[in-house]
RNA sequence: GGUCCGUUCGUCUAGGGGUUAGGACACCAGAUUUUCAUUCUGGUAACACGGGUUCGAUUCCCGUACGGACUACCA
């Protein structure tokens, strides 16, 4: 069998798409299982939306999730250049070969003839108006021009494409490795331009081009290629390169979460999650758009979520490592319909792998936060809390903003518990707490709760009925991990001024 | 509009000519946690529609509807 060698050809017009994620991970997964490679090219032949700094963003994005280049832009490699702006004459030389075939040739009309020639067909009632079989020859090309006039047009400066010579009655078929055989006629592709008048390629041009001299064995893109396959198709036929053409799978699209249509930022924006994987600044408007990196996902759950949008193994297993996925993937799994993109569910995986790690691990994320806050906390200190912690939280920085009351004194309470909760019984009961906390020795989680306990048998009342003021008075908040525990970690000396600050200020309303 | 691709619970999906159509997320309820979360248990909920083929179709075929992609000297 072929050696798989499979590509990701990004194009740097911007910060990397959370689908183009899932691309390369595919790729990757693929390269990784068959012990292949996985190739990064740069596709930056539109100068016009050439974006400064993308190319960055995208080779660090993929090195922050954990997709690895073997080959290409950033690591080099034996087809060096990888970025295609700088392969100009390797496709000139290959536009030439077309031409000298007859499969190619020169193209002359301006925007304006071009747009003349749409308009008319469209009058007259042709659906799709293009350049093709039927209509080159009312056109200003090598085919209807003489040679010599070519020659003049060419020498004197004028401007030009290079066309591919479509067939005008052809059946061209490919066999999709997740769509299956897939059939185009060729009166349906126009006679595409291969190299622009700028003397760049076209995508359809360089990507062959590319893919066959970088002996690429799998293309794995975006279902938005598919109507252009069949062009690619008839591009290594004429190239002469059939035996050696890549087997093609068409990915399903990401779509919006809530009604239809392909995911784009704007949705992202709306339901407040991310769409790249690092923040972007664009470099055009100054806007930023936070990445899954800085909302907090772990590189390796978003990974996990990403593979099961489109994909999923047979299996009812869910948690996968990386090292997991890429034993058990396959391509033929891979959906043919498109997916809603459920960031819940992202969440919920985000939420999974951190559970999974250690509570030292977890205490990091603590500690990190802590330094951005200049608080200082013995790691022990930060171990105990990330293990109290990390049953409730979903992103890294949750240890911090769901547990700063194990920090700092709440400034501000809940006013839903304080009205439901905070009477004068409870102020009866936690100022007699107060003062026998006070008077302990030692203190921990057991001797809080016995002390409790007495207290609250000497007064005649229920714990239960003044523990969720007891935690208010703590934490400031109705909900969180074991009060008791809380209490031991802040101390006898905390637990007696945030009670007695509570009782003298908090507004009692009589029971 | 045209071409191509698609359609199983709200969402991601498994399955496949005869199944109580399975799982996960989300949601709801109960239990546990004297709180919240977790955990556990349970629940609501799907084969787009119409024709064939067949003893039998959600599964195969054809149409229709709906959705998506493409329709540039963008990728």
């Amino acid at each position: 069998m072929r050696e798989v060698r499979v590509r990701f050809a990004p194009s740097p017009t911007g910060a990397l798409h959370i689908g183009g994620v899932r691309t390369a991970l595919y790729n990757f997964l693929l390269a990784r299982q068959t012990k292949g490679t996985m190739i990064l090219r740069i596709e930056d032949t539109d100068q016009t939306r050439y974006v400064p700094g993308a190319e960055e963003y995208i080779i660090e994005s993929l090195k922050w999730v954990g997709i690895t280049i073997d080959e290409g832009a950033g690591v080099g490699g034996p087809h060096a250049p990888y970025r295609q702006s700088e392969r100009q004459s390797i496709y000139k030389q290959y536009a030439q070969q077309l031409i000298d075939a007859d499969h190619a040739y020169y193209a002359f009309d301006t925007a304006e003839e071009l747009d003349q020639m749409r308009e008319r067909l469209k009058t007259a009632g042709v659906d799709t108006p293009q350049y093709n079989a039927i209509t080159r020859m009312q056109m200003k090309n090598s085919l209807t021009l003489s040679k010599d006039e070519v020659k003049k047009l060419i020498d004197g400066g004028t401007p030009y494409v290079i066309r591919l010579k479509v067939p005008r009655k052809e059946e061209i078929r490919l066999n999709d490795l997740i769509r299956g055989w897939v059939t185009v006629h060729s009166s349906q592709i126009d006679d595409k331009v291969l190299m622009k008048s700028d003397g760049m390629p076209t995508y359809h041009l360089a990507n062959v081009v590319d893919d066959y001299l970088m002996k690429i064995s799998h293309v794995i893109r975006g279902e938005e290629w598919l109507p252009s396959a069949p062009l690619h198709v008839l591009l290594y036929k004429y190239f002469g390169w059939e035996d050696v053409m890549p087997q093609f799978a068409h990915l399903p699209l990401l779509l919006k979460p809530d009604g239809n249509g392909k995911l784009s930022k704007r949705d992202a924006d709306q339901l407040g999650f991310p769409i790249f994987p690092l923040t972007w600044r664009d470099p055009n408007t100054g806007e930023v758009a936070v990445g899954y990196r800085e909302a907090g996902y772990l590189p390796d759950a978003l990974l996990n979520f990403l593979a099961f949008l489109g994909w999923n193994p047979g299996t009812t297993q869910e948690i996968f490592s990386l090292e997991q996925l890429t034993e058990a993937f396959q391509l033929e799994r891979i959906n043919k319909a498109g997916a809603k993109f459920d960031f819940h569910k992202a969440q919920w995986f985000n939420q999974q792998y951190l559970r999974a790690k250690s509570d030292k691990e977890l205490a990091q994320f603590l500690l990190e936060s802590l330094k951005k806050e200049n608080i200082s906390c013995s790691e022990e200190k930060a171990v105990t809390i990330a293990g109290v912690m990390k049953e409730r939280v979903t992103f890294p920085k949750d240890f911090w903003e769901h547990g700063r009351f194990f920090f700092q004194a709440p400034e501000k309470f809940d006013e839903g518990v304080v009205s439901k909760k905070w009477n004068d019984e409870a102020v009866k009961v936690l100022s007699a707490y107060r003062d026998a906390v006070s008077k302990l020795s030692a203190f921990d989680a057991n001797i809080a709760k016995t002390t409790l306990d007495e207290v609250t048998a000497a007064l005649n009342i229920g714990a239960g009925k003044i523990l969720q003021a007891l935690r208010l008075s703590i934490t400031g908040a109705g909900g969180g991990p074991d009060l008791m525990m809380i209490m031991e970690i802040i101390g006898k000396n905390e637990v007696v001024s945030r009670i007695d600050h509570a009782v003298k200020t908090l507004p009692v309303k009589k029971s």
